[in-house]
DNA sequence: GTAGAACCTGGAGTGCGCTCCAGGTCAAGC
DNA sequence: GCTTGACCTGGAGCGCACTCCAGGTTCTAC
């Protein structure tokens, strides 16, 4: 044993970046890429310079996922994530960053709704061609 | 007057790429582009080989439009299209389109409606943070 | 008939969000 | 101690869906 001690805390509490990949589905790549972009901060690393992710580095990872899924852009994550680094006083912009995007994802949602039952009308025209049954009435109900 | 009748019909009835571009909100680029990805027919022309849309191109870019916004790629619309061109006989083919399109659409809608949820959890904790009232209860209902 | 705006073509360039690569270093099991 | 697979970095490359450009032609209004 060196004088070194990479990882103070519980050894069970860290995470390798291929068990992150697997937990999140990202990649190796976009995990490093994320990180390089100032998405996450610099995760901690093994005195081999190997990085360990904590368990909130996960829950953000998490977060972001959930921003990108609802059509965040990488820009707007990292001003977001610039702002929670800068700490408490940034968290009424927060906020209103959060509000914005929630309604424009309100906007999404309606507008592909819409799109949704026009689809249908379609999709009955078509079947009026062919003279077919509608295939299990019911698939997948969203409107 | 020559020879040449570009235009048989009305001359009401067809537009310019300017006009066609204002009506769809594409660039007059992108409506070129469409045509030589083959996403729509080669549109007529004029005896200068200026383009003339008809009512039935239209109805078809917005067709595509709908698609597009519901997340179709353009190699999708592209198979869609050829399809089309090809007859009556691709109606099945393009039903079956349509419907996995749509059932793709529907769990997209759900997994947003989820993130949605998410994310007014998150906007509910950092409003806790501020001790602020929520912003107009009801901004955008969508769950 | 002419000016100026609108249009044409082929092809290069752009921004986004990754993804891949080369050339190394590190860690874990035997 | 060695092997083998996992990991590291900086930077180049990619696929998508446009967007822009150069250099030329056509149309419309006067």
């Amino acid at each position: 044993m060196t004088s070194e001690q990479p990882l103070p805390r519980g050894r069970e509490a860290t995470l390798t970046i291929a068990e992150v990949a697997e937990r999140t589905g990202l990649s190796h790549d976009t995990l490093r890429y994320y990180e390089k972009a100032g998405l996450i901060a610099r995760v901690g690393r093994t005195g081999g310079n190997q990085r360990r992710y904590e368990a909130t580095d996960l829950a953000w990872l998490e977060f972001l996922l959930r921003l990108r899924e609802t059509g965040m852009s990488i820009a707007d994550m990292q001003r977001f994530a610039r702002l929670r680094a800068a700490g408490d006083a940034t968290v009424a912009e927060r906020l209103a960053m959060l509000r914005e995007h929630r309604a424009e994802l309100a906007a999404r949602i309606r507008a592909l709704r819409r799109s949704a039952g026009a689809l249908d009308d379609k999709i009955r025209h078509y079947e009026g061609l062919l003279g077919t049954m509608p295939e299990r009435p019911g698939t997948g109900d969203t409107r």
